[in-house]
DNA sequence: GTACCGCGTTGACAGGGGTCAATTCCGGAT
DNA sequence: ATCCGGAATTGACCCCTGTCAACGCGGTAC
């Protein structure tokens, strides 16, 4: 039930401003408040870092000491409950910051799903940039204030409605969420297992399955292969997740 | 199902510093951060309104218009889907900030729950004033993150267990939401109604009922009165809210 | 005091989804 | 190409909880 393999090990260096300049997600992220020469005073504390498949960046409880901006790939985030049940919290694409907690130590694991590269900072450190470029905390508050958005739709999403509307209003979610980061809205890409929707969603993952199958013989959805899902019908699919 | 009277009047007015010196919830809220002499500033563009049991703050879907800082009472911030179905978000009580939305209209509707005392700000003039004085955001962006905190309990409140469970977690939630705004822990004073709390936690209303009559049999806790519950078993209740 | 109405409780019943179990599929490695 | 193990699918069954319904309680207005 538990899965935080940890195995491999992440590439991590820092790098110069230029790297920074080429970054395909400046625009939506921590960093697109800045102008080039600010970016420099940015790019000296920053550390490049890849993880692979399942991997993780931290464990919950571990002591709080990095944020991260997310570059490429996808990163699970989750808390075990005491009945060993799992609640996944989130999956965070690139352009994505993880970090918004004020707790001594992480509430929850971030792990890699198949594959992540991210931007990361000592607390501490971004907290010295911070007083230095406040505009920096502009932009955090934007996308703390955005995050809140994301968590009071997932708690929409996991109160309301059949396990079918539950994954018709996730593949939606998935694929607006692609759109906004500059991706195909449609061929929608899961690089989660059915599992971790299952968790994220609170069901069972034979019922996440069971869903898929279902939707798909209605016509909603086409299953290209396990990992890749065309939506058919957005209209009807929307109606479907009848909510909001 | 839809209910929004939106009865009386709201009292409406401005107010000098020295309101604001003696504000009970100062320490925990936006102008905790304040010097008196900054406070000033604030109190310049802070309005004071008193909203009687079940009136509407503001609507979903309303212009943008206003933040705020409860000072009194509390509120519920809900959506209604297209289903006919309501999600209760949050309730929100002394101390707490209503307004971290970058949308142009409400996300939620926010309705006193048996009467609340608000700080009101015009959007644009807390703006204003956050240039002035930067130490607001950063203590926006603390207050942002801990509802980020909340939200993510509250995912994980509504994805995991049984009804029962939700409910343990929600009274132990609400004793310690109490005691952090300094307020009695124990018999726990539940401002909303059965429904309310059902619409919280993704349940019929009438499940969360029969919840609280199972848990008074086991013993757990005492309905000392329909909105005061005496938590008799801390312990027990928390291990049955099997979470985190 | 009394009547009323919203809120809460309790009961009966049916269905959705969790659980357990068997089987198939797919992707990566040899 | 073949093998292997984890992921996904599908089926059977039962329990939890939503739904519908009736009733009781308590506060408010008159």
């Amino acid at each position: 039930m538990n899965k935080s393999p940890n195995t491999g090990h992440s590439a991590s260096f820092s790098f110069d401003v230029s790297r920074c300049l080429i970054c395909s997600v400046r625009s939506i992220n921590m960093c697109g408040s800045l102008e080039p020469e600010e970016l420099g005073r940015l790019s000296k504390i920053a550390r490049c870092e890849t993880f692979s498949s399942g991997e993780a960046l931290f464990h919950e409880g571990d002591a709080n000491g990095s944020v991260y901006n997310i570059t490429d790939g996808a990163v699970r985030l989750s808390t075990m409950l005491k009945n060993g049940r799992r609640q996944v919290i989130g999956f965070m694409f690139a352009g994505d910051f993880i970090g918004f907690s004020g707790r001594e130590t992480y509430p929850w694991t971030g792990e890699s799903v198949r594959g992540a590269k991210v931007c990361r900072f000592a607390r501490n450190e971004l907290a010295r940039a911070v007083k230095e470029l406040p505009k920096i905390e502009h932009r955090l508050l934007e996308m703390a204030t955005s995050d809140l958005s994301s968590a009071q739709e997932h708690i929409t999403m996991l109160g309301q409605g059949s396990a079918a509307e539950k994954v018709s209003a996730f593949l939606l979610m998935l694929s607006r969420k692609a759109a906004v980061r500059g991706g195909v809205d449609n061929p929608v890409h899961l690089p989660m297992t059915r599992e971790d929707i299952a968790d994220y969603l609170g069901l069972a993952f034979e019922t996440v399955s069971r869903c898929f199958t279902r939707l798909e013989n209605q016509g909603l959805i086409a299953i290209e292969s396990t990992r890749v899902v065309r939506i058919k019908n957005f209209e009807a699919l929307e109606e479907y997740s009848e909510d909001e």
